[in-house]
DNA sequence: TCGTCGCCTTGACCCGGATCAAAAATGCGT
DNA sequence: ACGCATTTTTGATCCGGGTCAAGGCGACGA
């Protein structure tokens, strides 16, 4: 029996105006008629099994996608060297922006868990964004938020100590969770211990380590992949302080 | 619209059509009519001495810049930590796209050495990509480009090895300098040893002793900052994890 | 309920590179 | 040219974390 309505709150509930990551995702300040294009442009929401790929390297650029739920990571496949994960993404976050160089994907992207993307035709996106003013400034926002995200990612990776760049990566995994209206002191981990191990570019073992370390010491309480930050602070202090206050020279 | 066939020498050899840079740069792809206003949307070259800074952390987004002459770094300060490199900027390249996100710098730019570069003020840009068709296509390959960069720069810091971190840097300056007509197998380093280390995340020894041992190897021939490339199949072997055989990858 | 499989934790050992220290080379200003 | 300061190289020592190896802990199906 199928109720009479079904379509109407299907595509309601796919629409941007109504989609809860709207004030991060490409709408946000445009206009209500900007809205409707916009609607049309992104295509209807994708579930993607846990595993699946968006898309492989070397792929031509065909859409964007907008992580709704779930989570994915992007893995660079270094010519012949082993895979090397390039970053995270999770729900509100943009997957594809890698192909914008040469309009071919430098990575592939896999979903970490049972997901759902919104994808963006990138050629339409251009058009439209052509219509709608102020558009083109949400995609740079948009475009330099994920730039920020990977500077993020390479502080993590200029860490000398291994639980500093954990402390930094739950930090920041945290912070990402509380721009969608997830707590940022308890989440669940969507990627391994091996995944996280390869971004900070750990050992599994001493990220599975570092875990132990910062329970031991009260800063946060693990239960598998389930993390609460018990002390906020002292991650703070190991993220951004911990390191010798070494008076650089930088000449001005 | 005007055509500007009286130009005194000065003006001409500052225009965009004249610039060496010109493939590489905002122009590239747009017509004679759209190459006169981004003549006109670029200020003239402005000299920059070593040391100076193009803008600081925290400023706000004013102009974006491109090196023409000599090299810049970033430097990024996160929040009460050390400064970290992020990242080096030779001639044709960028600087300044950090502001995207946010509409303020995250890092700070400074002149390795006496440089020149052309200021293009944000605000203006967008109105004059609005004008130009085919503008904002090549302002995404060149962002695009530089977040392709940035990606280089975290496969340096995800190498284990130290020398082969060395000849990846190595090897992505080579091809840098190629870009821009002069050779990739002789060249002189614009920065400093320790400059070196902090991007790659390791001591300053460490880079020097890898100097030392790529020049024993017969790898390399090191005369301070002036680096040769003896064989380039080794430095590409170790670039790419010493144990695939040679294979360019080529960004266009 | 049990057994299996994948993921995570813990232990032991060892090497690469950070660190401390100092000499050598280069560049710079006068 | 000279002397001084910065940069670079080289040496010696030590420790964090990579690596190998074994042991828990759930989750899930039979």
């Amino acid at each position: 029996m199928t109720e009479p309505n079904v379509l109407d709150l299907g595509r309601l509930r796919r629409s941007c105006g109504q989609c809860s990551l709207q004030q991060l995702c490409l709408p946000a300040g445009v206009g209500a008629e900007g809205l409707i294009l916009i609607d049309a442009l992104v295509r209807n929401r994708r579930p993607v099994a846990r595993g699946d790929r968006l898309f492989r390297a070397g792929d031509a650029l065909h859409s964007i996608y907008v992580a709704r739920t779930g989570g994915f990571k992007t893995i660079g496949v270094s010519a012949g060297g082993e895979p090397q994960l390039i970053g995270f993404h999770l729900p509100g976050e943009i997957v594809g922006l890698d192909a914008l160089g040469d309009g071919s994907h430098r990575c592939e992207a896999v979903a970490l868990g049972d997901s759902e993307v919104c994808e963006v035709p990138y050629a339409r996106l251009g058009e439209v964004a052509a219509q709608v003013p102020g558009l083109h400034v949400q995609l740079m926002r948009v475009i330099g938020g994920s730039m920020g995200r990977d500077q993020d990612h390479m502080e993590m990776l200029m860490r000398r100590q291994a639980v500093e760049r954990i402390a930094l990566f739950l930090h920041g995994i945290g912070e990402r969770y509380a721009r969608i209206g997830q707590s940022a002191q308890v989440f669940k981990l969507p990627m391994s211990r091996e995944d996280i191990a390869h971004f900070l570019g750990l050992a599994l073992e001493t990220v599975s380590r570092g875990f132990t370390r910062l329970q031991e010491d009260g800063t946060i309480a693990v239960q598998g992949r389930r993390i609460e930050i018990v002390d906020p602070g002292a991650i703070e202090r190991l993220a951004h302080g911990g390191e010798d206050a070494a008076q650089t020279r930088l000449r001005s």
